[in-house]
Order: structure tokens, then C-alpha cells, then sequence
DNA sequence: CGAGTTTGACCGGCGC
DNA sequence: GCGCCGGTCAAACTCG
């Protein structure tokens, strides 16, 4: 990366190598249903501030609601611990929510139904707004390789395997391990037809996932991190009037596959970007002296 | 020792 | 109500 970037432990972008276009993602793998974006047309300068400067205000609202989740799963953890402890012979065993729990609670009382969370599409979606849509993804492996491992790039945590009634070979289920409020999933499991291949079905936000939770060896010398691993230097430079910068920009949103992927892209670096202490001086700054400078020749 | 995986139990939806 | 089934949880386990 040219300049050094942002760390706050929730997104990392690499604007050097194009996150979205690992050598070999996806290279044989299918879409079932193809994207329609147009992979050539960039987005300019300007289209990018005015999304930065929408999704920023957006970017708000959902960091309130994410304090707001954690306020009320804080509470719920100290009320399940004491309901634990009036156990007269309490199992190892877990214990399943119930309906009447303080998080069916949240969702009832605080969820804001407008389309914007996980529980608002449980609870009763906004007309007009489609649910979360999965998307199935036909990866070719060997077939002598048994396992439900599909290198797609990004932080899974495999929390089930079951075999399912219509194929012999076990269905794997992964979630995102980046963070734990990110609902994404996906399921793995071979073609029943096709030994040689796996169905691979994302579920939830993953355009979310697309560019928030890429894993370090997949994208070159910077990618993401898990929060373990983050760096503690959040030191924020961003230098727009600088032209390799700038290239690489657009480049990196430009070439995503599809328009929907190249919103979300901006969507994620909006959210990255606004977390760094002093990005918003460092923007403006960058912004106005790209105003003022002359037209940046190309290299 | 922490993170990820395995695996059996549990839950809820659905059909009968 | 009962059984089946897919999905999820979490203790135990493995691995680096």
C-alpha cells in the first residue's frame, strides 16, 4: 500500500492489490446466476466522495444499533448467569433460547424495522425490500480431496457438519468468524451428481462479507486481519491528490464484479475510513487539495 | 493457550 | 401428538 492505512479493527481494504480479484478466486468456480454489472465502467472521484459522505451518515445509524446490541447481550449474559446459578443440577450442557428470552425481548421491543438488521427482516421486512438471498456457488475440486474446504478467501468458522437425507456426502456449515454480529453463513456440500463438485450456498449480508473479512493470505501482504491480530496503529494518511493512490482506487472499484459488489466496496471503505481518528481533517484535506490541484496526469 | 474443528444433543418446522 | 429432518449449539478435542 502506498500510504499507510487504517486499522480499527473492523476493516482493512488494500487499495494496492485488488481485493476482489485474487489470482485464482473463483477461477473455477460457476455462478448460478450471473452478475449484470458493468466491469468496465469506474466510478469517478466525485461519485465516490458523495458515496463516502451518504454512507458515512448510514454508516452511524448502524453503529448505534451496534451499541445498542451489545448494551442488551450484555444484559442478557448477566440475567442467563444468574438463572444458571438457581440450576439445582446444572448440565454441561447449553442451554437453548427461548421464546420469551431477553434477546426475543430486544427484537420485539427495540428492533427498528426499517430494513436494516438482521431482525428486522425476522420480524417483518419493509414492503418492497426483498430478503436476504442465497446465492449458490458450484466450486470444482478433486474428487479425491474429501473435504468441505472451499478457498474462497474469506474467515470461516465451520460450526456443524450433518448428513442430509438426499446426499451421502455431509453438509458442512460455516459462519463468518470476523465478527459476531455478522450473520453470514455458508453451507458446503459435494454435488450429489457431480462428486467433482461442491455446492457452496452464502447465506445473509455477504456482500457485507465481500469486503470486510477477506483473510490475510489472500490478499497479498495486507488483507484482514483477524481482531486478534490487530495492529494497534491507526494512524490514518490518505493522500487522494496522490495519483498511484488515486489509480489504485479506481481501479480496485472498477474492476469488482458486479455494480452491487462496487457499492458495497465503497460501503466498506466508508465504514473504514470513518473509523480512523482524524480521517474526516485527513478527507477534507485530500479533497481540497485535489480541488485545488490541476488535473493529475496519468503515469 | 487461544482459535478452530468435531460431534452428539437439542430445537423448531413440517407433514402425517 | 409424533417422527423426521435441517439447522444450530457448545463441550470436548485438536492443532499450531
Amino acid at each position: 500500500m502506498e500510504k499507510a492505512n487504517l486499522l480499527n479493527g473492523h476493516c482493512f481494504i488494500d487499495l494496492n492489490s485488488n481485493p476482489m480479484h485474487s489470482p485464482n478466486e473463483y477461477s473455477n468456480s460457476e455462478f448460478e446466476d450471473s452478475f449484470t454489472g458493468d466491469h468496465e465502467k469506474g466510478l469517478s472521484l466525485k461519485d465516490t466522495e458523495d458515496q463516502l459522505n451518504r454512507l458515512k451518515s448510514e454508516n452511524k445509524k448502524l453503529n448505534d444499533m451496534v451499541a445498542n446490541l451489545l448494551k442488551n447481550q450484555n444484559d442478557s449474559t448477566r440475567k442467563q448467569s444468574s438463572y444458571e446459578e438457581e440450576e439445582e443440577f446444572p448440565t454441561r450442557k447449553r442451554k437453548r433460547k427461548r421464546d420469551d428470552d431477553d434477546y426475543s425481548d430486544f427484537v420485539e421491543k427495540k428492533c427498528c424495522n426499517q430494513g436494516c438488521c438482521e431482525e428486522c427482516w425476522s420480524h417483518g421486512r419493509p414492503k418492497g425490500i426483498k430478503p436476504n438471498a442465497s446465492k449458490k456457488v458450484l466450486v470444482r475440486v478433486d474428487p479425491s480431496d474429501m473435504s468441505l474446504v472451499v478457498k474462497d478467501g474469506y474467515q470461516w468458522r465451520k460450526y456443524g457438519q450433518k448428513v442430509t437425507r438426499d446426499n451421502p456426502s455431509p453438509r458442512a456449515y460455516y459462519k463468518c468468524s470476523f465478527a459476531p454480529i455478522c450473520s453470514v453463513k455458508k453451507k458446503v456440500q459435494r454435488s450429489v451428481d457431480d462428486p467433482s463438485l461442491l455446492v457452496v450456498t452464502y447465506e445473509g449480508k455477504h456482500y457485507h462479507h465481500y469486503h470486510h473479512h477477506r483473510s490475510s493470505s489472500q490478499s497479498g501482504t495486507a488483507g484482514v486481519s483477524s481482531p486478534g491480530l490487530i495492529s494497534g496503529d491507526h494512524t490514518a494518511s490518505l493522500d487522494l491528490r496522490d495519483p498511484i493512490m488515486h489509480r489504485n482506487m479506481q481501479r480496485a472499484i472498477a474492476n469488482c464484479e458486479s455494480k452491487e459488489i462496487q457499492e458495497f466496496f465503497v460501503d466498506q471503505m466508508a465504514c473504514s475510513l470513518t473509523k480512523i481518528p482524524g480521517f474526516t481533517a485527513a478527507l477534507v484535506s485530500a479533497i481540497s487539495g485535489r480541488i485545488l490541484d490541476e488535473e493529475i496526469p496519468e503515469p
